[in-house]
DNA sequence: TGTACATCAGTGAACGCGCGTTCACTGATGTAC
DNA sequence: TGTACATCAGTGAACGCGCGTTCACTGATGTAC
């Protein structure tokens, strides 16, 4: 009988071991997120994870193919972080103008209280790392809450139509690409997609900045200044209804 | 009569030995440059530099203090060349609208060419390193390109005056004393430097997106979504003129 | 229900590596008289 | 002009370190009959 259930269960319910496993796995991806946070991607070692979790270096391999392996998971885990924040903070109960400041804030939290996250993934490229094609699906996580938005707002009509210049016929065809990763074929323009492009550089630009230091000596408590720019940037999109 | 000679030049021509030294640690930065450009900054070591410049390792030390010194150094050079092509790019005979969008494409221009460099200076911050106050000054010659082009339009007239939203009186004395550094005290208004800022900031994240990746898959070859984006950062900064 | 076997988690030692930095040294190049 | 001495460039060995990864192993936990 019980034999029975467990061959039934081991389709979908997870075995004792699986999940000894499973949990095993999780601290080390807390210990190694620990680890990123602290000294940085090039500071993260196995033998330091398996010093934090209570094994020996050699015993990490069973949860974990390499530390490129490794490295993965925790530029994944990062995207996840980054776009649940951001999306959070869109879900707010105000206009998609309001809510667009509010991601961009968003971004910019996340990533003065997570300053090596934020480098490993928008910073240098660790060197001789070449990110894999899991990490492209929790990338694209704030770009598509931000065109969530612009979609949003113009569907309500209520997006700007600024004086536009006229796209290149290889420029209008990725616009037209993105805008269909996106899921937004039929309710953004291509100019609309390329302002969403310039936005979101600017955010992550100024939050670079602000990360790097290059604002000291200028607006260096950078709130004031990011609060000015971000609703500058939602302007610019084309937002009225700030 | 030598010694006379060599006791008065000594004061301002270098000795023979001099010479000899200041080439020796031109090799050494220029080996540590291609270092930097090959493997990134956590691939510098004085090891290699003195490997590759025939030399063994203790002998770097005859001309650098140590590692943090060499890529001190590293990161002044970097920000003087970048410097120095913007500064380039700016000079050319066109309207100050021309020329900012030039110096745009001259900092993407550099950060492909020179994308360990890039990421050196405006991506992760080096874990443990803390930039010397020797730094500033190199770093502030891009902003101060930029700050004099605009300027030098808002002299001429020729900047467009957009609505502008109060500022906080925090940020109006952050954007003074920003204005008053970049030697701009009475020809540019608060509004402007932080337009500056703006324009800064999406320029350097586009061309971080660039070089690390996120735009594979939607603005991939980039080059007309950067001629696009910095016409409109140009116009944005109030360019009338382009 | 109890025994025999397979699976898996974790150990401990070892591999070879490259690193930054120190130190006592050898020669060559300059300087002072 | 020639000798005595100081300065400096570069050598070679060594230090202690932490790293990623492999491998043969011990026990404990599960599975099959």
């Amino acid at each position: 009988m019980r034999s029975l259930l467990s061959a039934a269960d081991n389709v979908d319910v997870p075995t004792p071991r699986e999940i000894a496993h499973a949990d095993a796995t999780a601290r080390i991806l807390e210990a190694g997120r620990r680890q990123l946070a602290e000294h940085g991607a090039d500071g993260l070692s196995l033998r330091a994870v398996a010093r934090e979790v209570g094994m020996v270096s050699s015993a990490i391999y069973r949860y974990v193919a390499s530390r490129d392996d490794l490295l993965t998971a925790l530029i994944i885990d990062s995207y996840d972080r980054l776009g649940e924040a951001v999306e959070h903070a869109a879900a707010a109960r105000t206009s998609p103008g309001r809510r667009f400041v509010r991601a961009c804030h968003a971004i910019r939290d996340w990533g003065r209280a997570n300053p090596h996250e934020f480098a490993l993934l928008f910073g240098s490229p660790v060197p001789g790392y070449q990110a894999p094609q899991s990490t492209v699906a929790p990338a694209a996580r704030v770009p598509v809450v931000l065109a969530a938005l612009i979609a949003e707002a113009h569907r309500a009509g209520s997006l700007t139509e600024t004086q536009e210049k006229p796209l290149s016929r290889a420029l209008a065809a990725q616009a037209r690409t993105t805008r269909a990763a996106l899921g937004h074929t039929d309710d953004m323009t291509d100019a609309e997609v390329l302002r969403l492009l310039t936005a979101w550089s600017t955010v992550t630009g100024f939050v670079g900045f602000e990360l790097t230091g290059q604002l000291v000596g200028s607006f260096d408590p950078a709130d004031a200044a990011a609060s000015y720019t971000f609703s500058g940037v939602a302007h610019a999109v084309g937002f009225s209804d700030l």
